[in-house]
DNA sequence: TAAAGAAAAATTGCATACAGTTTTTATGTT
DNA sequence: AACATAAAAACTGTATGCAATTTTTCTTTA
């Protein structure tokens, strides 16, 4: 998998090296990568219109950042658009994928004792990832894709932060009692449980940003929540 | 609304007169809309990451063609979002709102009378909009959106055929129904009835694919449906 | 010291040019 | 006439340059 471009500079955003608000200066992108600028416009058009990225005519392209009511929207809007995944995976997944679901959730819980999060993050998109392909809709996974890379950096934050989301035990309890439903090929249970799942991230999120915010001391990071 | 080069693009492919499968060939577009091929390029990548066209390294980018299997997931996922949409507007509209949605079903309940179908595809845009605007949740409209747009040559190809969808009065009475259930505060009822209708209307774009295609003179129009 | 305005620097938008591929047309062979 | 091959044309990918706009810095004034 060569990777994009594109893929180069979504990635400046999904390790946090670009945050929400941060501009992204096609000059110093162009010279970071080696490239002249016109391929790098062509990139950041793209991202743009995933929505990872907002696009400001004649001003420099942002990491688009979510106020706290578009965040609660975005949240219910994957919510349920990962519950349907869910439900339908739990219909038409085959052996082959139920097999690497229950192998992956005893690899999850091995990484939440250990209280590894960057592992516990790469789990939670393999976790995610396993449901879109089960779900046999390419359609539904690229929606579903799309959804989760435009509040990427919100999610990130969400398993890195040490102290909120203290331990990771309770979304990996969550995703095995999901995958429990979905190898049980109870659609309605694992969609319900998905979206409280989803939902209890929300809370965890608000919870996370409440905290920070209130501080005054800190100097109200452009983009966070605003 | 300063028509958009990316929009004066997409709807080439909107209205027709370029289809699925067809090559964007840069230099005419760059022509055509009196600008160099830096803008054209840029606003065709925009197209390619929102699905509308395929971009092919090397190759020229196509209007994007869907096989019969990906149609039907399209529109089994499109149902669901459309469903969820009319749900939440169900409960969410305001009365503002919920007004223009009663005037939006009588005159579409004149156009189907009279059998206008240029006409009925934009009173069909407009009411499923009234729902995304209604279900308050800007993410879940843009999701709903840009899924219909990926769709569009092909919802369009729907409405348009004389024949197929022999009158306009079912789909007119399918949306009558929603709009009751939505205006009735009956979430359920309404995501039932537009699942239903989503439905429908792949059944009968697959019977129209299927008419024109089994005729062996047909050309086999590239792209239509593989 | 703070605010306002002007000058300088930085940055985006777009046209153009050219190298490298792909596609089309032309040519030759069986 | 059909197929394979070669030459020509067309097209994409990217670098570069310049005009227009935005952003930053510097200067002036209250």
């Amino acid at each position: 998998m060569p990777h994009t471009l594109r893929q180069k500079i979504a990635d400046l955003v999904i390790n946090g090296e670009l945050k929400p608000g941060d501009r992204l200066d096609e000059h110093s992108l162009a010279d970071r990568f080696g490239v002249s600028r016109t391929p790098i416009r062509e990139a950041i058009r793209q991202l743009g219109a995933s929505g990872l990225i907002e696009i400001r005519p004649r001003r420099s392209a942002v990491v688009r950042s979510f106020d706290r009511a578009e965040l609660s929207e975005a949240f219910e809007a994957m919510g349920e658009i990962e519950a349907l995944c869910a439900s339908l995976a739990a219909v038409r997944m085959n052996e082959a994928e139920r097999l690497k679901l229950r192998a992956l959730m005893a690899a999850s819980q091995d990484v939440s004792l250990r209280n590894d999060r960057p592992a516990a993050l790469e789990m939670d998109f393999e976790f995610h990832g396993l449901l879109h392909d089960g779900a046999r809709n390419r359609m539904l996974k690229t929606v579903a894709e799309e959804t989760r890379l435009r509040i990427t950096p919100y999610s990130a934050a969400l398993f890195m932060m040490e102290g909120y989301n203290a331990d990771l035990e309770r979304p990996h309890q969550q995703h095995a009692a999901i995958a429990d439903a979905v190898l049980a090929g109870q659609g309605k249970e694992a969609a319900r449980l998905m979206r409280e799942h989803i939902a209890q991230a929300l809370i965890s999120l608000q919870q996370f940003f409440e905290d920070t915010q209130s501080r005054s001391d800190a100097p109200k990071v452009k983009g966070e929540v605003r």
